[in-house]
DNA sequence: CTCCAGGTACTAA
DNA sequence: TTAGTACCTGGA
């Protein structure tokens, strides 16, 4: 395998925690599925150990999926501005954002309303299963997360065996409404409140998802998406208002952390998960 | 059995 | 504008 010297990197949060759905830890290993790669990971003693397929020694796609021209310990500095993000810093140093595919983010998140993680990570798999493009790696199996063109060629019978349930329509109506009118293109030059309303046009997404897709694939690092754990975390610890709108919290939040939002919201989300006592309310 | 999960659309006031 | 409610599905 390919390697590059790599400090503070929290390879199994980073990847397993809730910002992709795509990477499974197999002996020792994470594999990654991508529209047109799978990735293979592996860090130790501060080195990251890597491959791409087919096409091998991708490092352009490394580098770029995992943010590696920030400087991390700069941002960390930026955002610890009190005890809590600080214990969540803590908590899971070398917690990093990655820099996702956009179709794939923009599908996957769609599959994340009113549902949890087991059961998006699960229907992705089906998903990408049923559309077959498999490539064998380890003598193991992985298949291709499905294009813009296979989602709106396939049945929406292979969403619903996917278990995608009432997401299903709306996964087809919004691949069939980026294929048609070139969509991807315009998201990606368009500006934050643009894009922001672009998304939110979409049947199936509303604030959240949106801010999830922005800051997990188009680089909008300054954003927090403001999910159950993030709205309990702000509330609850931030004592901020509860009857704050959702554009002005996030508004709040972004010039709180200095601009780099979406690094505090990762910590905050991964610690209020695992530190659910704190939280009750 | 009921309740909930990284929310959102729809309806009524 | 705001509050209330239904929603596929699997697991606790």
């Amino acid at each position: 395998m390919n390697t590059l010297k790599l400090d503070d990197f929290n390879i199994h949060d980073t990847l397993l925690g809730g910002q992709a759905f795509n990477w499974d830890l197999i002996d020792d290993f994470y594999y990654g599925f991508f529209i047109d790669k799978v990735v293979k990971l592996q860090y130790k003693d501060g080195i990251l150990y890597w491959q791409t397929y087919p096409k091998k020694n991708n490092v352009n796609f490394i580098k770029h999926y995992l943010y590696l021209d920030i400087d991390y310990k700069n941002i960390l500095k930026k955002i610890a501005k009190d005890k809590w993000i600080k214990q969540a810093i803590k908590q899971f140093y070398g917690l990093r954002l990655l820099r996702q595919d956009f179709f794939q983010t923009f599908v996957s998140f769609l599959l994340s309303s009113n549902n949890n993680i087991s059961n998006i990570r699960n229907s992705i798999r089906m998903l990408c299963k049923l559309n077959n493009k498999k490539i064998q790696i380890d003598k193991k199996n992985f298949y291709l997360f499905p294009t813009v063109e296979d989602f709106v060629h396939m049945p929406i019978s292979f969403l619903y065996k996917s278990k995608c349930g009432f997401r299903s329509h709306y996964i087809k109506l919004a691949t069939k409404k980026i294929y048609n009118n070139d969509m991807i293109h315009n998201i990606l030059k368009a500006d934050e409140n643009n894009t922001r309303s672009i998304l939110k046009s979409f049947k199936g997404i509303g604030d959240k998802i949106t801010d999830c897709i922005m800051v997990f694939s188009l680089g909008y690092y300054d954003i927090t998406p403001l999910d159950v754990w993030a709205k309990k975390v702000f509330i609850n610890l931030y004592k901020l208002n509860n009857n704050m709108k959702y554009d002005d919290i996030r508004n709040w939040i972004k010039k709180y952390f200095n601009n780099y939002g979406a690094f505090a919201g990762q910590f905050l989300y991964e610690w209020a998960r695992a530190y659910k006592n704190i939280l009750k309310q």
